[in-house]
DNA sequence: ACCCAGGTGAGGG
DNA sequence: CCCTCACCTGGG
């Protein structure tokens, strides 16, 4: 696929905006970063982005429409000037924003955001990332809540989904006969929408905070995986242990909305060091 | 062979 | 609520 002249666009991006850190954070585990840009599926179509500067040039969306569903989903007209200087009121983001600033939380959809975050539980993310990568091929796309409702065990079986198999297909049964309604955790208030997304099979706190976070723009999800675990217990609880909740309560108290923004610069820069955010690492398979 | 990895669900305080 | 434990699978 040679990109034309034609299908080439701009997305107009305000200063911290980083596309690198925004896809490489680990809300999203279907982006590729590789000589300095993004590949991935966006609509359906291949696409590729490259930032420069103040712009992100797109190759593989002509119409308007799909580039500002492109824009609203990559969140780049979030107000981050505002945003990290709230957070830089904090002394412990105070110091750790210059590695992470330009962190975007992007507005996902809320299916494909689910599917993946019952797969990351107990997982690795290279793992997470080629699980993801089989369901797509095998069904051709990613798969509706009907697709995957009606898909033989075996199918599913073959993207070596393990034990995470069976959550998948009853939730997708659960939407797709009515029982659930998608759209529903939008329009309630964190608390709410919260309880709701637990009913479903394979959510339980971590993976309905990244949901509420990632695709419902509840700002005051605070996921507490091991390593936000780590990090708050490190520097926010002087290296004592806590609780998950007693984790939860504190960042929502100390950060309210922006809780949600707090918890990806502590994630971000506590697994930097390591793997996973392509910052620091060559780019996987 | 054995341990670990972005948790969840079940069972019992 | 808090605690404990098993758990598909692939890579160290």
């Amino acid at each position: 696929m040679t990109p034309t002249i034609l299908d080439r666009n701009i997305l107009k991006v305000a200063s911290p905006y980083s596309l690198q850190r925004t896809l490489c954070c680990g809300q999203t585990f279907r982006w590729r970063w590789e000589d300095g840009a993004a590949t991935g599926i966006f609509v359906g179509r291949n696409v590729r982005l490259k930032q420069e500067q103040h712009r992100i040039r797109v190759e593989g969306l002509q119409k308007p429409e799909q580039l500002m569903a492109l824009q609203h989903y990559l969140a780049v007209d979030e107000p981050l000037g505002i945003i990290e200087e709230t957070l830089r009121r904090d002394r412990i983001l105070r110091r750790i924003l210059p590695h992470t600033t330009g962190i975007a939380l992007m507005r996902q959809d809320p299916w494909e955001c689910l599917v993946s975050f019952v797969i990351s539980a107990f997982n690795n993310i290279p793992k997470i990332e080629l699980t993801l990568e089989r369901l797509c091929r095998r069904f051709g796309g990613f798969p509706s809540p009907e697709v995957l409702a009606s898909a033989q065990a075996r199918d599913l079986r073959s993207c070596l989904l393990g034990y995470r198999a069976p959550y998948l297909s009853e939730m997708a049964r659960l939407i797709s006969a009515g029982g659930f309604t998608l759209s529903e955790p939008a329009g309630l208030p964190y608390e709410e929408a919260r309880k709701l997304l637990l009913t479903l099979p394979g959510v339980g706190h971590k993976v309905a905070d990244c949901v509420l976070l990632f695709a419902y723009g509840k700002g005051e999800a605070f996921p507490v995986d091991v390593w936000v675990k780590r990090a708050v217990e490190r520097w926010y609880f002087n290296g004592r242990p806590a609780t998950e909740k007693r984790i939860r309560d504190a960042a929502r108290a100390r950060f309210g909305p922006l809780a949600g923004y707090a918890q990806q610069h502590l994630y971000y820069y506590i697994r930097g060091r390591g793997t996973g955010n392509g910052e620091r690492r060559k780019a996987r398979r």
